[in-house]
DNA sequence: ACCTGAACACCGTTCAAGT
DNA sequence: ACCTGAACACCGTTCAAGT
């Protein structure tokens, strides 16, 4: 389908520009330099063309920023770690998915901001799993695990959350940058810097070091059984008894 | 302090440029167009003088970024919304602190996308709490309340993580945009074109009508007690019983 | 001491022109 | 049909020059 490129008429040189190509293109830039590399101009470069070229296959930046992020979204749909097992239950489901998409965004930790903070296309959807496709596995997932109407429509929005909080702020301690497409990296403040202004501090003097400590996983880990728990009450309604 | 501007030496006409009213016309600028609006010559012109002066004062685009995100977060400080009171116990101190950064985030739509994604200066700097001012206010604030040093440090990570997952969420939802310095507004998609893209998925099809609804307040506050019980556990240790 | 103009290297985007 | 060059309106930043 997407496999032979036969060169249109005679041009046996470059492979022909497509959206498709554009856009893988334009994940491998951001993967490597960053979401400020981006530019319509660099991105022709990069595919043996001027940027001017692009216009003729996307409307402009921003659509490019858009079919990039759902590129990004639903290429996670086709990792293994997020799919189900038959035989999980909706906890083992869940569990799976959250870990799943952690280490996904761990993995990709230039990819993630971006899916995080763009803009999604209607409000109900919500980042990371911010795409029609991803909603639908997951409330089937659930609903086919037990769970009623509005107890999977409330686990979708309680589980949005907890990816997000926990997954950006982890992804953007890691390194990297946090902005979308603007911002920096981090620098990795002098310590001595920090010092200098942590003199009115005492309970921040004295916790410094622990603040400091990386429990990310656990953390995880944690807070996602404290959101299982949470969500089997939602469960209880619609599930008579099981079996 | 900050208050009587003598014109330097005979220029009554306008009131001197100082890194101060240059980030004070920053935040009103970004307020109002969005952080997209603000460009150093921008930024300039509306403080009657051209982008290139502003270099006299901070050194680049990068700094002025931090020290608007610096100034929006010890704002929040100020603010009463969030100010502990002495009968606070700890839960009520979480609870008002939660409440409080929703109310400013929520008034601030186009502020807090700033101050939870800009990259903060440590990376155990948390957004949206991302301020030393803040870790201690924090920190003091539950050892205070009968918690212990690990417990403290625990709650800071597990509070951050809440309120960014929740309030980042529910900002962008209500429109403005996300993206900290790019990214346009979310569009709002025609319905009509979501509704089309629907059909292989019957879940979503049936559940979009609960998705659209907005319980972000109750879900909220049923998040944050969850963790306020989660953390309970922690506070359990230090405090062996209490008057 | 403080601000400006000109300059440079970048952007996104349009459009007539080339092949 | 597809790509390019020139052009326009913007950027951030530097630096010699003005007052």
């Amino acid at each position: 389908m997407t496999q032979d490129e036969q060169p249109a008429v005679g041009r046996p040189d470059r492979p022909r520009l497509t959206k498709d190509r554009i856009l893988d293109e334009a994940v491998r830039l951001v993967e490597r330099d960053g979401p400020r590399a981006l530019s319509m101009r660099k991105l022709g470069e990069r595919l043996g063309v001027t940027g001017m070229s692009l216009y003729r296959h996307i409307s402009n930046r921003e659509a490019l920023m858009d079919a990039l992020v759902d590129r990004i979204v639903d290429a996670m749909l086709e990792r293994p770690d997020v799919r189900p097992r038959d035989d999980d239950d909706w906890r083992g489901f869940l569990t799976r998915l959250a870990h799943g998409v952690r280490q996904i965004a761990l993995e990709q930790p230039s990819l993630f901001p971006l899916v995080a903070t763009h803009p999604p296309s209607a409000p109900w959807l919500r980042p990371p799993l911010r795409s029609l496709r991803w909603v639908e596995a997951f409330l089937a997932g659930l609903l086919n695990r037990g769970f009623g109407d509005e107890g999977a429509v409330a686990a979708y929005r309680a589980f949005s959350s907890f990816l997000l909080g926990h997954l950006l702020l982890e992804v953007s301690a890691r390194g990297v940058t946090t902005g979308p497409v603007d911002e920096p990296a981090p620098a990795a403040q002098a310590p001595s810097e920090v010092r200098a202004t942590l003199d009115g501090h005492p309970a921040l003097e004295r916790l410094q070091p622990q603040l400091a400590e990386d429990h990310a996983e656990s953390e995880f880990q944690a807070s996602l059984t404290s959101l299982l728990d949470r969500l089997e009450h939602f469960n209880a309604i619609p599930q008579e008894r099981a079996t």
